[in-house]
DNA sequence: AAGCGATGTTAATTAGAAGCAACATAATAT
DNA sequence: ATATTATGTTGCTTCTAATTAACATCGCTT
C-alpha cells in the first residue's frame, strides 16, 4: 500500500490486535492441515513470502491475500457474519432516528443480495 | 499489492463475492451513520478515495484499511469469530488424526491469547 | 430550480508491496 | 548423526496502491 498510510503504518490498537490474531489463526489452521507455507502459497497463486507476511499479520498486505488464505483453508465462510447489517444495532437505531434519509448515497442503497 | 498477484487480479469466486459483500456492508454502515466518505476517511487517516475503493471491494487494497473502516464504524468486534481455531472442525479432526505432529512450525504453536 | 455537498472520474506522482534469488537456520525424517 | 524439508532473512527489481488536484455529476435541501 504505497504512500505512507497512517492506518497501515501505525494502526489503532484494536486493528493491530485483530490483525495479529487473524494471522496466528491462519497459521494454526495451515499447520493443522500440514501444509507448508509454499504449498498454501501455490494454491493461492502467490509467493511463500506473502503467506509469511499474512501469518505475521502485516497490515499493508492486500485484503485479497488474507481472504485468499482463508479460502484456500476452507475458512472463508465465517466472513459472512462480519458487518452484517442485520446485526448492526447501532446502525439500525440511527436509521430509525432520522428516517429513510441518509447522507447522500449514490449507489447501493441497501446492501447484500 | 504490486506485481500482478493472481489472487488479487482475478480472485476465486468466493473471495470476490466475500469482498464485494464486505464493501457494500461497510458502505451501508457508513450511510446509516450519515458519514460522508471524506469524514470516515479522516477518522481513518486516509484519503476519501481509499474509502471509495473499500466500498467497491477492491481486492488489492491493504487489509488494514478494511479493518480500519470496520474499526471506525464500531464493527471490528465481529472479526473475533473469523478463523477461530475452536470452530475449525476440519482442522481439529486433522490434528487428532496425525497426533501432535505438524508440518514444521517454528513459531506460534497454538495460537490466540 | 438553484445551490450545495457528496461522490465519481481522470491524470500525474511517489513510496512501497510482492516477486525472486541466495543463503542461514531450525525442525522433521531416515 | 545425516539428509531433507520448512521457514527466516537480506538485497534487489518491478509494478502499483495511495495521494493530490481539478473537474464532472448526482442527490439533497430550501
Amino acid at each position: 500500500m504505497p504512500r505512507p498510510t497512517k492506518i497501515a503504518a501505525s494502526p489503532p490498537a484494536g486493528v493491530e490486535e485483530a490483525l495479529g490474531r487473524l494471522g496466528r489463526r491462519i497459521r494454526t489452521a495451515r499447520l493443522r492441515r500440514r501444509l507448508p507455507q509454499a504449498e498454501l502459497a501455490a494454491r493461492m497463486g502467490v509467493s511463500r513470502f506473502v503467506v509469511a507476511d499474512v501469518e505475521r499479520g502485516k497490515p499493508t498486505t492486500g485484503i485479497a491475500v488474507y481472504l485468499g488464505a482463508l479460502w484456500a483453508l476452507g475458512l472463508l465462510g465465517q466472513m459472512r457474519e462480519v458487518a452484517d447489517p442485520d446485526r448492526d444495532e447501532e446502525g439500525k437505531a440511527l436509521e430509525r432516528a432520522h428516517s429513510p434519509r441518509r447522507a447522500h448515497r449514490r449507489g447501493a442503497l441497501s446492501d447484500d443480495f
